[in-house]
RNA sequence: GGUGUCAUAGCUCAGUUGGUAGAGCAAAGGACUGAAAAUCCUUGUGUCCCUGGUUCGAUUCCCGGUGACACCA
């Protein structure tokens, strides 16, 4: 049977250069799982990997796509389990992928339900309304619609209200009636490692890893992308930070603080993501 | 050596006219179906430096320690 091996883990925990070293142990290509290094705007920032990891490996999905082009789970779903079936089509018993994108490895492993994916126009209208009238209301206007989402959707969370009230919007039927949860059938095994350290250890590697970006010129990079601010594939720790320091909001060295401290953050709910996923094996490195 | 000030949460500090305490920052826990490095929810973690005294009761007042800082020698 094919199997998938998929190196997980928080932010800055080390899995590029794991995954490098199993990837040449099964002659393996990297498939990546990460929703900002498929961006190839993007490098310091992302912390992708550098030219002699590249050059060792081949990867996919490392910058690969647009900021402009409004990538998604959805469409990386697609995507990534068409490149698997082609690759084990091509003779790769195991294939390698690693990445920190927990909702996009979800994607993979048991798919998405059919929802329509999302309409530009229509998602900045709501996204608007959202801006000037608040959650409330658009809350309301879903239970209306749609009582049974209001049950499981957290209704103080704009953007997941905006989501299921598009939904409804646009097809005119319940969001909660696309959502059946069928595990999606792939035609290979999957094994999870999940590479951990402890907590403090993984801070530390955090907060010295803001600084080398710093060092490389992460501050140029952002500069160079502060046009595209509003992008979402630019709602990214490290970019939006330096953003608000351009706009003289913060002096440059708190915006480096709180790089660190929203990394720190971003590894949490990481951890949070993968905690009830009882398939994953764990390994402390 | 002398005098003075201070000692409270991980950090910086507030406060209690004596009834065992709260802000900011940091942090912890959780949710998650096409923005997911996003978005949202919840939570105060404490020998109030240590002995002893006064008191029904001391983190608070008093004596004595210890430590830090400042000034004087």
């Amino acid at each position: 049977m094919k199997k998938l091996l998929i190196i997980l883990g928080p932010t800055a925990v080390g899995k590029t250069d794991y995954s490098i070293d199993l990837a040449l142990k099964y002659d393996s290509p990297i498939i990546s799982c990460d929703s900002r290094q498929i961006f190839k705007e993007m490098s310091i920032g992302t912390a992708v990997p550098d030219a002699e990891q590249l050059s060792r490996v081949r990867h996919y999905f490392i910058q690969d796509h647009t900021i402009h082009g409004n990538y998604t789970a959805g469409k990386y779903e697609l995507e990534c389990v068409a490149l698997l079936e082609k690759l084990f089509n091509e003779g790769h018993e195991t294939l390698v992928m690693a990445g920190g994108s927990g909702f996009y490895i979800d994607a993979v492993c048991n798919g998405l339900d059919d929802f329509p994916p999302a309409d530009q126009t229509l998602r900045s209208q709501l996204m608007e309304r959202l801006r000037t009238e608040g959650v409330e209301p658009m809350a309301a206007q879903l239970r209306a619609l749609d009582p049974e989402s209001c049950e499981v959707i957290d209704m103080a969370n704009g953007q997941r209200v905006i989501r299921a009230l598009e939904v409804c919007l646009m097809t005119g039927r319940k969001f909660s009636s696309f959502k059946t949860n069928p595990l999606k059938k792939r035609s290979f095994e999957i094994e999870k490692i999940g590479l951990t350290r402890p907590r403090d250890v993984l801070y530390e590697r955090i907060n010295r890893r803001v600084e080398v970006m710093m060092e490389q010129g992460l501050e140029e990079e952002a500069r160079s992308l502060y046009q595209w601010r509003d992008l979402p594939a630019l709602q990214t720790v490290g970019y939006r930070e330096l953003f608000d320091y351009f706009d003289g909001t913060i002096p440059l060295e708190e915006a480096v603080r709180i790089i660190q401290r929203n990394t720190r953050h971003y590894a949490k709910r990481q951890m949070t993501w993968w905690g009830r996923d009882k398939s994953i094996e764990w390994k402390e490195i």
